[in-house]
DNA sequence: AATCCGACAATTC
DNA sequence: GAATTGTCGGATT
């Protein structure tokens, strides 16, 4: 269950008839325990209560009072030997009308009616075990909101099938906006009297629901309306209480969609929360996911949580702010100086999605504002930050409706707490009519046109097509001469994913450059924009991104054109795995990277969160000159050809697990010569039994008269003709051949495609020339050893690591990329010999400790001595060509490789242009 | 004809 | 559940 399943499962249970006996099992219920869990707390076998109550070991003890008796049955809870024995994290005590609760670990409680003790949802939190616990508990009103809120949405739908289609989406979406401000509102004195938008609709409304939707709709006609307009308007005495709004929020189409009797009592039960809790920086992320069908329910994954914004925040611009308000110490004109140019600074998000970026940006900003003003003695002073200059584009309507809303709560919150209500709310409304949230897509759009650089135009999108096009003359932006970041968390889609219309997008953005785009991720898209745009503007940008844009063979795609010499790698975050609160969260691993037209001054790379200041940053993200590796289809130092390994696409069928190969040659022993050993990466590591059906051309008919085998060539075809690829299923009538035939019947030096980043070295093999070896492995035929204490070497891990693509943070190897690629001096015969014997070692040493896989020998704490030493002898003789003497540490390795690279391929290079050069005369 | 990559995916701990 | 660690085959060159 995830948080929000749980706080519907806890408010469903406090409005149930209380029961005495099932409360405790209830309660374990709503907190995601499992069915035969209960069963055996029921059964008595697990509960290990003295008192008749239920005590479930490591979590709580439950216990039902008579009437009156809570306070008494707590302490008995807590005195219980049994409660301090089972471990238990929390005791309970109720009697139906009133419940106590204590935290055992920190010693907190609680109090309360029987029927609110949902309201302290986050109290009970650590009980669902959920890990994040910390972080949900300070979340927890955004997450009850978040669930009351989609219970609503859902039961609207259900009721006005229409709102759901896609010409509706906008009203619905623009409805659900209308009401959260307004339940933000009515609690927090922008309208009069607390609770009043809601006790309004219930005061208003038949309980019969029939007309809430036009209870509604008046009220929100009334804050569209100016006062003076109100009486030809024909807006009824009991909704003149409501102030004028506007501020676009209101302005448009006010149908309401109708509502059920259930959806009456969701809207009355979602006003009766205390909205003042809301937190606008996370609160949008949370409700965004309700509009959408896949993530409904769920805390949507793709949202970016608040350290991993500051992540990219603090060091793209507020570090330097910071800084410069420590500088200015007390001196009032400096201070002054800060806050002119803090009120020039536009941010702007690109993938705004509910405007998280761009709240923290303005809290963080208001923040150091409020400083100044405290050291000028200015504590009341109107803030000079508008909330206009934190723009965003963003492709779905409702993420983009509560990014301005998150805004607009951000601007009330913080005027509260650094100038005061009295004061915040003096000047909240009207809201300004501003538009300065684009929905749209950003690819397609002119970002500058969006800023109002240098105080040009402006040309701005309306937000909906319905309403009169904006007066451009209103909106003033306040940012003349001043600074923009640019920031955001934009969609990552690797190149074989993308969609045609994401693929048109990045062909329309990169055709008439000289990239070759087709192989670039999806975000390449806003680093090629944010790029662009740096140039012409003062300022810099950073975005989350996935890391593959800065490995492998996007690097010499993407950067060299994108940097091209005027641009440069200011900061960087290196590889963290992406996480927040939703339970599904996306598999990905990110970096941070940010960029700006170069200049003097200090660059960092932040490891985990360690800073490291450093003078440059290539676009693999090292701390080392740029170095471009493009693919090389042969080896730069002149290493025997190494061939991937065969591709089946054969939908399993032509793959044998041990027990199927047992089962065939039961029935058909004649089909043994059509089975041979198959390696993958897992099974030279894990030294997993596969077999595959490898039938030369001239066998096949032989080999068709065993049904099993050609049962299993039908199951090629079909599997075959059912690919998205066309060159697929043309081979489909090809069955008894693997897609892709490379080598075989040598035996051959064999690395991994894939493998574990935590060893020490890359796991090579050897196969005999029976095996086949798939495509999951590259492999040298009928090698000479020197290749395999080659590959085996810590130079080569080095290597490989920093110029290969990776699958999120394992190694994965190219022969191409790492391979071709590796610079190895000229080896003289000797060389070679001495090499080879290390390498004979190495597979000694591995002989010696059979039957242990290598995943075995090679885990970094198992690792057997004599495999260490043969390693290291390895290394040593293959180091002492390079340098003479051990290399210290890997960065030393790394440089002596993209040096001898650099030096290898200009050579190399020239040599190929001189030749030309021949040619011609 | 040959290879990089996956807002991953399957399996284990 | 989160920690570990490599399948499979498409899209592109």
């Amino acid at each position: 269950m995830n948080a929000i399943e749980i706080e519907q499962a806890i408010t469903d249970l406090a409005e149930q008839p209380f029961d005495f006996i099932e409360f405790p099992y209830q309660f374990l219920e709503a907190f995601g325990n499992k069915s035969t869990t209960i069963k055996r707390l029921r059964a008595g076998t697990s509960n290990k209560s003295d008192l008749g109550g239920v005590l479930q070991t490591n979590n709580i003890h439950l216990l039902t009072c008579e009437t009156g008796k809570v306070t008494q049955a707590l302490a008995a809870l807590k005195a219980s030997p049994v409660t301090a024995k089972a471990k238990a994290k929390f005791v309970l005590a109720t009697d139906g009308f009133y419940l106590e609760a204590e935290d055992l670990t920190s010693g907190e409680t609680v109090a309360c009616a029987f029927k609110d003790f949902p309201d302290h949802f986050g109290f009970f939190l650590p009980l669902a075990g959920i890990s994040t616990v910390r972080q949900i508990s300070e979340n927890a009103f955004d997450i009850r909101a978040t669930s009351r809120l989609n219970r609503l949405y859902v039961e609207l739908l259900k009721e006005n099938p229409i709102w759901g289609t896609a010409e509706r989406s906008h009203d619905m979406n623009k409805f659900m906006a209308r009401l959260i401000f307004c339940f933000f509102a009515e609690d927090t004195d922008i309208f009069v009297g607390k609770g009043r938008f809601t006790e309004t609709i219930e005061q208003m409304s038949l309980r019969d629901s029939s007309n809430t939707h036009e209870v509604i709709a008046i009220l929100f006609r009334t804050m569209n309306t100016n006062r003076k307009e109100r009486a030809a308007a024909g807006i009824p005495r009991w909704a003149d209480e409501f102030p004028y709004v506007n501020g676009r929020l209101f302005s448009g189409n006010d149908d309401v969609p109708r509502f059920s009797k259930i959806a009456r009592s969701y809207l009355l039960h979602v006003g009766s929360l205390d909205w003042t809790k809301i937190n606008p920086d996370i609160f949008g992320s949370m409700i965004q996911a309700i509009a959408e069908d896949e993530e409904r329910g769920e805390l949507g994954m793709h949202y970016t949580s608040v350290p991993n914004i500051l992540k990219v925040l603090n060091p793209l611009f507020l570090d330097d702010l910071r800084t410069k308000l420590e500088e200015a110490d007390d001196n009032a004109r400096a201070l002054l100086n800060l806050r002119k140019r803090i009120a020039r600074i536009r941010i702007f998000d690109p993938a705004c999605g509910s405007g998280n970026f761009l709240v923290i940006a303005y809290k963080e900003m208001r923040a150091i504002e409020a400083e100044i003003n405290r050291r000028r003695d200015e504590p009341d002073r109107k803030s000079e930050i508008p909330i206009t200059n934190f723009r965003g584009i963003e492709l779905r309507d409702f993420p983009a409706e509560i990014a301005r809303l998150a805004l607009v709560i951000a601007e009330y919150q913080c005027d509260v707490l650094y100038r005061g209500q009295r004061l915040a709310l003096a000047e909240f409304l009207p809201l300004r009519y501003d538009n300065w949230i684009t929905c749209d897509n950003a690819l397609r759009l002119d970002w500058l046109s969006l800023m109002d650089v240098g105080g040009s135009g402006v040309k701005l999108v309306s937000d909906n097509l319905l309403q009169s096009p904006l007066n451009q003359a209103e909106i003033d932006f306040e940012n003349e001469g001043g600074e923009t970041y640019i920031c955001g968390n934009p969609p990552y889609v690797g190149s074989s994913k993308q969609s045609a219309a994401q693929k048109s997008d990045i062909q329309k953005l990169f055709e008439a450059s000289n990239i070759k785009y087709k192989n670039l991720d999806y975000i390449s898209g806003w680093f090629w924009l944010a790029s662009k745009f740096c140039k012409d503007v003062n300022g810099a940008a950073a975005f989350v991104t996935t890391n593959s844009i800065c490995q492998g063979e996007q690097v010499n795609l993407l950067w060299p054109t994108l940097l091209n010499k005027n641009m440069e790698i200011y900061f960087a975050h290196t590889s963290f795995k992406w996480s927040n609160l939703a339970k599904n969260k996306a598999g990905v691993t990110c970096v941070i990277v940010g960029i700006r037209a170069i200049k003097p001054g200090s660059k960092f790379i932040y490891f985990d969160n360690i800073r490291k200041e450093v003078t440059r940053i290539n676009p693999y993200l090292l701390d080392f000159a740029d170095v471009f590796i493009p693919r090389h289809s042969e080896s730069i130092s002149s290493l025997p050809k190494m061939l991937k390994g065969n591709q089946p696409t054969d939908g399993g069928n032509l793959i044998l697990a041990p027990w199927e190969k047992r089962d065939l040659l039961r029935r058909n022993p004649e089909a043994e010569i059509y089975l041979r050993k198959l390696y993958g990466s897992k099974e030279l590591i894990d030294g997993v039994d596969r077999y595959c059906i490898w039938i030369e051309d001239y066998e096949l008919k032989d080999a068709r008269s065993i049904t099993e085998i050609s049962r299993r060539l039908g199951g090629v075809t079909q599997a075959r003709l059912q690919s998205p690829a066309q060159s697929t299923r043309k081979r489909a009538n090809d069955a008894h051949r693997f897609i892709q035939i490379q080598d075989y019947g040598k035996r051959a030096m064999v690395v991994p495609e894939v493998s574990s980043e935590k060893r020490e070295y890359i796991p090579c093999g050897i196969l005999d020339e029976e095996s086949i070896a798939t495509n999951k492995l590259f492999a040298v035929y009928e090698p000479d050893l020197y290749v395999f204490a080659l590959c085996s070497s810590k130079l080569h891990r080095v290597w490989v690591e920093a110029v290969c693509g990776k699958l999120e943070e394992r190694i994965s190897y190219s022969n191409v990329l790492g391979y071709n690629t590796f610079p190895v001096p000229e080896l003289t015969e000797k060389n070679k010999a001495d090499l080879t014997r290390c390498a004979e070692d190495i597979l000694l040493a591995r002989e010696h400790h059979f039957p242990a896989t290598i995943a075995d020998l090679y885990d970094q704490e198992k690792m057997p001595p004599d495999l260490r030493m043969a390693h290291e002898r390895n290394d040593e003789v293959l180091e002492r060509i390079y340098i003479g003497r051990r290399f210290k540490n890997n960065t030393e390795r790394l440089e002596k490789l993209f040096d001898l690279y650099t030096k290898m391929t200009s050579s190399t290079a020239s040599a190929k242009s001189k030749k030309r050069m021949m040619g011609a005369n």
